[in-house]
RNA sequence: UGGGGGAUAGUUUAGCGGUAAAACUCCCGGCUCUGACCCGGGCAUCCUUGGUUCGAAUCCAGGUCCCCCAGCCA
């Protein structure tokens, strides 16, 4: 694992920080309080992301302490599993709820009690109305509603009735409870919202004890409220419902009165975070599952080699406010190489070899060379690689008939060979059809280390794996999910999925360290990116997924001058 | 003439009456045993119109555009 360590990184600020400093300076707010409500229906992504530095950020910065409570409300679509991965990516993310691990279905008996409560003051009604009917009473955005018939039923019939619709007396979707606000409210969450419906579906902690279950809006604000919760952060789709919270809040007797703030929500360019999208790449296998490392959830992005301390960077960088807005996903992949660069260790590994055959190198003789693990860190010390009279190298190091600005290896050129020596190419050699298949050079015994006595110096250092010890190795290649920054624009997300995402390598060469390189955990393969071992691989037969290329230059001044 | 929100560089964010800041991207240049990293430099009529003011991105008034809401989802 990469950095679980929650880092005491300065803190952003941003209007919700600046109300809870306000709401301590001001003596509103003893302890701060906040928290992380997921619905268990799906795994966490980048968005969750955002909530869950925000909520845990917060908690930490002001001495507070943050729950973690799931929003299990709706067991048609919840599942253990769910529970389990997004306590696991939480933890991951560096984020420690302590004892403080909850559940809105902890709460179901007290809620229960509350709804009587409404119902025992004349504010919540048991209605018959059938679905449509009750859509069509609702009203619409410019009409107001209808009173359902059933609004003006006794106290002790609608008792009677909502205590049968828990006694499981009634089909789905027969009655439910709601309550009784303004059918012409111009906010359509408060023209009567349901508060219960009757669901005959097991729960995933309560089991068949309930047939019916509160909504959202029944279960969040009281949750909060139970946990005395100081901030209630969502997201800004939220923003209509609070009326409804404080509301429910208000006619309760609850034991606190939580202040709920929104902000917008994240959306990164080339893919969604939308759990509806993303759960129907999984069930329609567009994606291997839900840590296909081209997914933008939390267990994609691990997969792919991305440490947690990458995924808190980017989300501070992101910063925090209510504006709509699409981030680009250059600043992600940035922030991953900021957070890697200065730690993770160099090798060297050929992604698409090419022979090159020293011919005054004495043939069968191998000599063993220093290589740093890092070049501004001299503490990871440096590892021995095996030179010898055959190697590989890139095969994009090598043009036979190279534009100007080419600086790598071309006939009569000379290239230093990283950590080695300086070689010349010679002679190209290449099969019946014309494809080069290997290069015939010449070194400088002088040069060895990689610097020459007289001097000289040479354009371009390249990467190379000796043919004597080079471990083959697959590599996966990933680059954005869909072909478009803003999938779904036109209509259809599926119809913009990017058909070349995963491009599998198979017949790479890597140094033999790399074979026991812990998985998960990147490395840099030096001129090429970050690579984290995947946990496919086999013995001896490893399998890397590149986590983010370097930043390339020179494919720019190639796309450039193509264009 | 339903309700609720939002508009600052290509992208995110800061700025809270004193003359636009940062990160990312992009472009130009330097450095380099990674064309990486690093280091210079460049890139904004602050949605618009008018008003208040010595002074407005910030305050006021009108307009424009964008987002969310009509689940017994969250």
């Amino acid at each position: 694992m990469v950095d679980t360590e929650t880092t005491a990184t300065e803190a952003g600020r941003d209007f919700i920080r600046d109300i809870v400093q306000a709401d301590l300076d001001a003596g509103r707010t003893q302890s701060v309080v906040t928290r992380f409500p997921p619905e268990p229906n799906g795994f966490l992504h980048l968005g969750h992301a955002k909530s869950i530095c925000l909520n845990f950020g917060i908690a930490r910065e002001f001495g507070g302490t943050c729950h973690l409570r799931f929003d299990d409300t709706n067991p048609i679509k919840e599942e253990q599993l769910f529970i389990d991965a997004i306590q696991r990516d939480v933890r991951w993310l560096g984020c420690d709820w302590g004892e403080h691990l909850y559940y809105a279905s902890d709460y179901f008996e007290q809620l229960y009690e509350w709804a009587e409560h409404l119902v025992r003051t004349g504010k919540a009604y048991v209605d018959d109305t059938p679905p449509d009917a009750m859509r069509t009473q609702r009203g619409t955005l410019t009409e107001p509603g209808q009173n359902s018939p059933f609004r003006y039923r006794s106290v002790e019939e609608n008792l009677d009735l909502f205590r049968r619709m828990r006694a499981g007396e009634f089909p789905n979707g027969a009655r439910v409870l709601r309550a009784k606000i303004d059918m012409t409210s111009g906010n359509m969450n408060l023209r009567d919202p349901v508060l219960y419906r009757i669901l005959h579906t097991d729960h995933p902690r309560t089991g068949n004890a309930w047939s019916i279950y509160p909504t959202y809006d029944f279960a969040h604000g009281q949750s909060d409220a139970i946990e005395h919760i100081t901030h209630s952060v969502c997201t800004l789709e939220f923003e209509d419902h609070r009326p409804l919270y404080d509301w429910l809040l208000d006619n309760l007797p609850v034991p606190s009165h939580p202040r709920q703030y929104e902000f917008a929500r994240l959306n990164l360019s080339y893919t969604v975070l939308s759990k509806r999208h993303l759960t129907r790449l999984v069930t329609d296998k567009h994606v291997t599952g839900w840590d296909d490392p081209r997914m933008p959830t939390i267990a994609g992005i691990r997969r792919r080699g991305v440490p947690a301390a990458a995924v808190r960077e980017f989300i501070g960088r992101v910063g925090v406010a209510r504006a709509y807005s699409t981030v680009d996903v250059a600043m992600l992949d940035s922030a991953i190489r900021d957070t890697l660069n200065p730690v993770a260790p160099r090798r060297m590994a050929v992604l698409r070899p090419l022979k090159l055959i020293i011919d005054n190198y004495p043939e069968g003789q191998t000599e063993a060379l220093e290589a740093r693990n890092h070049p501004d860190n001299p503490e990871a010390g440096s590892r021995s690689v095996t030179f010898g009279r055959e190697l590989y190298v890139e095969q994009d190091d090598f043009m036979e008939n190279p534009p100007k600005k080419f600086y790598r290896l071309s006939p009569g050129k000379e290239v230093r060979l990283r950590y080695g020596y300086f070689v010349t190419c010679q002679e190209v050699v290449k099969d019946e059809s014309g494809a080069v298949v290997a290069l015939r050079c010449t070194y400088d015994p002088a040069s060895k280390g990689g610097n020459a006595p007289d001097g000289r110096k040479v354009q371009a250092t390249l990467h190379w794996v000796a043919a004597a010890d080079a471990v083959p190795a697959e590599i996966r290649l990933y680059s954005h999910l869909f072909n478009r920054p803003d999938p779904g624009a036109d209509g259809d997300v599926l119809a913009d999925l990017n058909p070349d995402s995963l491009e599998v390598l198979t017949g790479c060469l890597v140094e033999p360290s790399l074979s026991q390189a812990p998985v998960g955990e990147a490395v840099q393969f030096e001129r090429t990116g970050y690579f984290a071992l995947d946990p496919d691989s086999q013995p001896g037969r490893p399998v890397f997924n590149r986590t983010v290329g370097l930043r390339d230059t020179w494919a720019k001044v190639q796309a450039n001058t193509k264009g």
